[in-house]
DNA sequence: CGTAATATGTTCAATGATGAACAATAAAGT
DNA sequence: ACTTTATTGTTCATCATTGAACATATTACG
């Protein structure tokens, strides 16, 4: 009935994904505490980073970036509005269309946590030589574009 | 005030990890819409491959594996006895500590699932050749070391 | 032995994420 | 112009995850 079911952790790949998933985690982890004196979690920063990148986006086109549900962001935004880190202002010519930028207090508390996480990714990452970085990066861009092919296709 | 703040875009590592996390983002969101069949979640089947793999397992062993919370397990595991895929048998010498292990069912999902799971880690890194696997994963290796670290140093 | 420290599992409230249903606006098709 | 279709954001119910507080059982220590 069942059976050349090889066990998976014998295939290489499968053993590499899983370290990567594992190492993933663990970054979340360590950066959620490291980001507990700011007072904000992993998905603020996503956020705020991409703000203070591109001022004026959108709540979709941030969802976009981000991998997430535009509700996500309808829940998530207005906190950090209300503690005053960014603003949401009506596009003028279509009604339907909130941007949104970072306040003062926003790029500040920013640049704060990225330096966090800049550092922390330096310190993680240091016994990772750099061309050695480039490559996994490589092989990263190439699962992402399979990926959102597949889910593509889905559809 | 601020500033020799480089834009954290330009650190190699950086964008490195970006795109680490990203693809892990994706893979998960991939990984969910094709275990929907078999009406299982990723964390359920990160806790069926464990019991597959270590059967007799305790609840605490297993949440340090999987890295969750022993809470988290609590929630998780009565749904997963109650579909009749796995078994929480009291210890017989250490009355505190539940041993799990598959039912036949439970044995038969893993099997189905991790077949999927495994054919899409293959798809995904079929363009990432084998030796590129193993210096990714050697890198995780070596960030999973340096977390682990810093988390034991924090206490 | 008896008491303090540890270990295991559970409960609970809080939070992030999701998808579906919805309202309002804009764009396309006729 | 008018109707249909798409887009943007919100709301809601659901679920996974967490950490703290707790109960019970075990081990270490006096």
């Amino acid at each position: 009935m069942n059976k050349n079911q090889a066990p998976p952790w014998d295939h290489p790949r499968f053993r590499s994904w899983i370290g990567v998933a594992r190492a993933c985690q663990l970054m979340q982890q360590a950066m959620t505490r490291a980001l507990a004196d700011l007072d904000i979690k992993t998905p603020h920063l996503d956020i705020l980073i991409n703000l203070y990148r591109f001022a004026g986006i959108s709540q979709q086109e941030l969802a976009r970036k981000l991998l997430v549900g535009r509700s996500n962001m309808s829940m998530l935004l207005p906190q950090l509005e209300k503690r005053g880190l960014i603003l949401r202002t009506p596009d003028a010519r279509d009604k339907r269309i909130l941007r949104l930028t970072l306040t003062e207090a926003g790029r500040n508390v920013t640049e704060k946590a990225m330096a966090i996480q800049t550092d922390m990714i330096e310190r993680t990452l240091s016994h990772t030589p750099l061309d050695r970085c480039m490559m996994v990066a490589e092989s990263m861009e190439d699962i992402i574009r399979i990926l959102l092919q597949e889910e593509r296709d889905e559809r």
